[in-house]
RNA sequence: AGGGGCGUCGUCAAGUGGUAAGACACAGGUUUUUGGUGCCUGCAUGCGUAGGUUCGAAUCCUACCGCCCCUGCCA
């Protein structure tokens, strides 16, 4: 091993700008010295790559400075919110390798005690019922020119104000007839201030709650105050809710909660290549361009776990792209980079042979097998050795036989010497082709002595091929993924092309009659394994039976051949 | 009558007045029984632009330019 515990540090060692806040409020004895985070989830959807930047972060900074980080379900909104994802919610951020322990927290627990501070609020005179229709209230707010107008209902009393409030509660209201706002200033250029409504009345069955309330308090009112509640000391959230942050801070100062919870910003993770907004993958889903929200193709956790992306590649990952607040794209290369390097470590090397071309060894006694020695991982001798049969009729790849090979093609050709892994020197002495011209079948002829892969003359071979043994292969469906989408920013939709035209028609790519080692009959389920030359896969737990297996690609292995070929193309295509 | 943010390599991102880290990508070379991995090398006289302050500016000042967010009884 080299020393790569080095670098590992110092990119933990980095200090991101929230981290330098921290640790001047820690400085300024602030909190008590306390730092205590939260990852704050609405459950009405699945978690994405984007999430697990801020799952990263708020766990990370808890653990970064002794703290803890709570996993609180925002659900004020029972008409989007389902207990089937507060489900994979956890499910998500547990696989991702992190433990909330007994800090589990929803906001509906806190609907009694919101309540309260509404009285509060009202008693204090900074909050009144309005009566104005949601479109009336719209018009009274004004615009971003302009300023807005006061409700004709916010000089109310106190009294008249609390017992509105309360036969809001009661249920004697119809949805959007009334709602609880907080008074302001409608004159305010920040829109969020222009007298925010903090109550809305809305007969809907809440999934925890049930029917035992009928008023939702909305996320600004809710979510500052369940902060304090939790004794936050530091609310990181996106971008976007930079403008609320006022109203944040007001409604803690209005009713002087024991902490202060301060929020924090960062800019949201973008990846090229792909949609992160919940309304695109919601419609993606629903629209069966993907199969569901666990396709293999998707930013979601639970496509890319069951793409095979490890929670240690996407913790790296994070760490990684850094926080700042810039708003940016990373370029999706980095994340595969993060996968190759943590699977290249930890994945078992096996043959597998995706579009088999029949070779037959005219010099290999009929009926004979050998187990060879093969080693499960080069990185790792721990891993261990394992036997692989040989016999006279194997399957080599497609694309790695060539009848007129161009000079920089290394591997099989007529006349040439190549490599079998672990086996033999194998020449290709001719071809059988079908009446369509398409070869069908290899005839070749072994070096005995070459026994193992290696020449006893010392002579060289310029290529190694993988194969397998055909009468002891398993056949299986493998499933090659690509990037989802052609354009590195498919959500931009600039030339007014809706971003669901821009898929990638490569992006799936499924391969009926593979042909695998045996060996690979007792993959233990949801390890990734290494097809040697090939990538990175899977074993699909899901689609998989025992009649055939379904092995998804994660990741290929970085290919300069492929490259240097595909330039080439590109070239000729140019010339003509 | 507007308010809030952000501009450092193709992409992320350090840098907090002392002379532009690192990663990915890209390009070469080398090792190699994976055209993989590893290793080596190259890759911003430049920090949105223009002025200014200073012995010294990506960092401070001024003006301009560009991009993002905000007008849900969503979060």
């Amino acid at each position: 091993m080299k020393e790569p515990s080095c670098d590992e540090k110092e990119a933990v060692e980095r200090v991101n700008f929230i981290q330098q806040r921290i640790v001047g409020d820690l400085a300024a004895e602030e909190n008590s010295g306390q730092v205590h985070t939260r990852f704050p989830p609405e459950p009405n959807g699945y978690l994405h790559i984007g999430h697990a930047k801020s799952i990263c972060l708020n766990f990370g900074l808890a653990k970064k400075f002794a703290g803890a980080c709570n996993l609180r379900f925002d659900d004020t909104n029972p008409a989007k919110e389902d207990v089937e994802y507060v489900d994979s919610i956890k499910e998500d951020v547990k696989w991702l390798g992190f433990d909330w322990g007994e800090n589990e927290f929803f906001a509906s627990d806190y609907f009694s005690r919101l309540y309260d501070y509404a009285i509060q609020l009202i008693e204090l005179g900074k909050a009144y019922v309005c009566d104005l229709s949601p479109d009336e209230t719209r018009k009274y707010r004004g615009n971003l020119q302009e300023p807005g107008r006061n409700s004709p209902f916010r000089e109310r009393s106190v009294p008249e104000n609390l017992d509105l409030f309360t036969r809001m509660r009661a249920g004697e209201f119809a949805d959007g007839s009334r709602v609880l706002r907080a008074k302001i200033d409608m004159a305010s250029g920040n829109m969020n201030m222009r007298d925010p409504v903090i109550y809305r009345i809305a007969h809907v069955e809440h999934h925890r709650t049930g029917d035992k309330w009928c008023i939702y308090p909305m996320y600004d009112f809710a979510h500052g105050l369940s902060d304090a509640i939790e004794g936050i000391t530091h609310s990181i959230c996106t971008l976007e809710f930079q403008d609320h942050r006022p109203l944040y801070d007001w409604f803690i100062n209005q009713l002087d909660t024991l902490v202060k919870p301060q929020q924090i910003e960062f800019a949201r993770l973008n990846l090229s290549f792909t949609v992160m907004s919940k309304r695109k993958l919601m419609q993606l889903v629903n629209d069966n361009l993907v199969s569901g929200w666990d396709d293999p193709r998707l930013p979601t956790l639970s496509g890319l776990r069951r793409r095979g992306f490890t929670p240690e590649s996407i913790r790296n990952f994070c760490e990684r792209i850094g926080v700042a607040k810039r708003n940016s794209m990373v370029d999706v290369a980095l994340l595969e980079h993060a996968v190759r390097e943590d699977l290249n470590k930890r994945a078992a090397r096996y043959m597998a042979v995706l579009r088999p071309l029949k070779v037959i060894i005219e010099n290999y006694p009929e009926g004979q097998v050998e187990e060879l020695d093969a080693v499960n991982n080069p990185e790792d001798e721990s891993m261990g050795r394992r036997k692989v049969p040989f016999a006279r009729e194997l399957y080599v790849e497609q694309d790695d036989f060539m009848e007129d090979a161009p000079k920089k093609f290394f591997r099989l050709t007529p006349g040439r010497e190549v490599r079998l892994r672990y086996a033999y020197y194998i020449r290709c002495e001719r071809v059988e082709k079908d009446e369509a011209g398409v070869v069908t079948a290899l005839y070749c002829t072994y070096d005995p002595a070459t026994k193992g892969g290696s020449s006893p003359d010392g002579r060289k071979v310029k290529s190694t091929l993988h194969w397998v043994a055909a009468k002891t292969a398993i056949s299986a469906e493998v499933r090659l993924y690509d990037r989802l989408f052609s354009d590195p920013d498919p959500a931009a939709e600039k030339d007014g092309e809706p971003f669901t035209k821009k898929i990638n028609s490569d992006s799936l790519n499924v391969l009926e009659n593979c042909q695998l080692e045996p060996a690979l009959a007792a993959v233990a389920s949801k390890q990734t394994v290494q097809f040697e030359r090939l990538g990175y896969f899977i074993f699909d737990e899901q689609d998989s039976d025992s009649e055939k297996p379904v092995f998804n690609r994660t990741v290929t292995l970085r290919d300069n051949w492929a490259k240097k070929a595909k330039a080439q193309q590109n070239q000729n295509r140019k010339k003509k």
